[in-house]
DNA sequence: ATGAAAGCGCTAACAC
DNA sequence: GTGTTAGCGCTTTCAT
């Protein structure tokens, strides 16, 4: 079971200094000699003492916990920025709380978070009740978003310039000598997708060339698949297909593989590693995931401290085209 | 910025009552009247008040905080594993913290996460140093292993069962009339997958067969598709190969297919979702993924809660096989 | 069943 | 630069 802890006070006595100098020598902004600091650094390290987080934070009113909500889709994009996130905010010396929004309680686990005084909430589903956002109005918790949009509230959103991945898509097809284009994402609901899509369809008509049609589909392999279908059986004399993602993208090419189809230039978003695979050799639009979440931990401990208060933000950074056999 | 916290003695001087009351109202066990309990309730949620977990924390010793450390590795079933760990202790009324293993420090993270005072710590990467564990016995922290094995720490193991994993992928060849062996993994190094080969070797022996042959593979795409390779330039005569996961049974089905070969059985483990996309449709042996984290968890909660004191154990789950037309 | 009081381990404001 | 003191918000005796 739980020892009891060496506390502050215990290292205190054994070193013969006051309570207080032990907490200090802790604190590297705190005023104590560097002599003294070394002791009981030392003393405290040899002793096998580590200080108490939980009781610091209920002082300071800071717990360096930072919540993460997230989908629990199939999508491996999530998952990496799940862990990029919770590495940054380790790296400026926070935690991550994980709070996967299962079906049953949307938001009774980021509710219960809040109880645990978390400074912040990353936001990377959609699938959330607005009711946990005005509750972060409520309590002080800074909010931001991941690749995600939402108006009216105090937060920034971090995330992949859509409207440079649809112009990065059509004027790649465009290259490429295509003159007819598809989009396939989900129709409405997702602002993410609405975005590329109207980058992509506005280049589309700049570059002096046909509307192009839109295949409506899910985040998943099968409604690739479907969309495929859906084109093959069509009029539509398409040769260049920009899926709203990967999965997407990769559900496509499968579906023409099963009807022994090919002749399209496709596009995904996302270059998750099963775009790479053989099969597939997807080519891709890739958001710089490892900036995006740094940046958006960057501004969300900004605000936190009190550096930066500015909120209503689209932080965005351009994707980098991956070119690959589709 | 945060905002000042609504405390219990708010409460307390907002309804007539003792600040005492206003803890008693939201501890389930304690005694109170009925009466009163709704009344602080109801009160206590009209005024938006919220019981500070730290400092409960704090006083009883019990943060509910349970560390999960995990790889960066690119295999889904880990960030899988990982989501659903988060859920299982989220019921039970605790929060997961996230600790990616990054490269450079191996167990800072983990470390500071011992100073917020985490209840538990489960493992399901290799990659962590021992020191940690150690300090697991230090903290009196409870320690639990997902589908890894590692010997005399006091710490229990949940997972596969992988000599039964072994046993059916060798059952299953057999009885598709297959009788010439080969399994692919990584040499020395994972347990996991040492079991993995020990039962298919033992039971392809038993069932009258000869000595399968064993081709070394880490954990990704590529050194699945170099096994193939190997196999398709060596001088055996395979025709089933039980590979040690599916990222690497994947690799393995798009090596033979850019040597356009064909003609063996394939098993992967772990049931990826890409195991079922049409490029491959790879027959695996699928772990119980949901009871082994509902089980990890409950294991885990029941020694923090002083339930059951037993360490030492392996708690093994069969997978199923999920036949594809791999 | 209820209130008063002590104290969890720490930080920070205050003296010196 | 250092020690003393007062809490942070809660749970838990201990009275009543």
């Amino acid at each position: 079971m739980k020892k009891p802890n060496l506390t502050s006070n215990d290292i205190a006595k054994h070193l013969g200094v006051s309570q207080s100098m032990v907490s200090r020598a802790f604190n590297p902004k705190a005023s104590i000699s560097d002599e003294k600091r070394t002791y009981i650094l030392e003393g405290a390290a040899k002793l096998g003492y580590k200080p108490n987080a939980l009781a610091r934070s209920l002082i300071s009113n800071r717990s360096g916990l930072i919540a993460i909500a997230l989908d629990s889709s199939a999508n491996p994009m999530y998952d990496l920025q799940a862990r990029m996130l919770a590495s940054e905010i380790q790296a400026k010396g926070g935690h991550a709380i994980l709070c996967p929004i299962s079906n049953g309680d949307l938001d009774s686990a980021i509710q219960r978070a809040f109880e645990y005084q978390v400074d912040g909430l990353i936001i990377a589903t959609s699938r959330l009740s607005s009711n946990v956002i005005e509750q972060c109005e409520q309590y002080g918790v800074c909010l931001s978003f991941i690749n995600r949009y939402i108006d009216g509230f105090r937060a920034n959103s971090v995330g992949l310039d859509n409207d440079d991945a649809g112009n990065q898509a059509a004027d790649y097809f465009f290259k490429k000598g295509c003159s007819s284009f598809a989009f396939v994402g989900s129709e409405g609901g997702s602002m993410t997708c609405e975005l590329r899509w109207n980058a992509f369809h506005r280049r589309t008509l700049e570059l002096g060339l046909a509307e192009p049609i839109r295949i409506s589909a899910s985040f998943d392999i099968e409604s690739g698949m479907q969309a495929a279908e859906q084109l093959i059986n069509s009029s539509h004399k398409v040769d260049a297909v920009f899926c709203a993602n990967d999965i997407i993208g990769i559900g496509f090419i499968e579906g023409l593989k099963m009807h022994n189809q090919g002749g399209y230039k496709i596009i995904g978003v996302d270059d998750i590693p099963m775009a790479s695979w053989p099969s597939y050799q997807l080519s891709t639009i890739k958001p710089p995931t490892d900036i995006i979440c740094k940046s958006a931990v960057e501004d969300l401990f900004g605000r936190i401290n009190g550096n930066n208060e500015k909120t209503g933000n689209y932080i965005l950074f351009k994707g980098t085209l991956v070119e690959r056999a589709s």
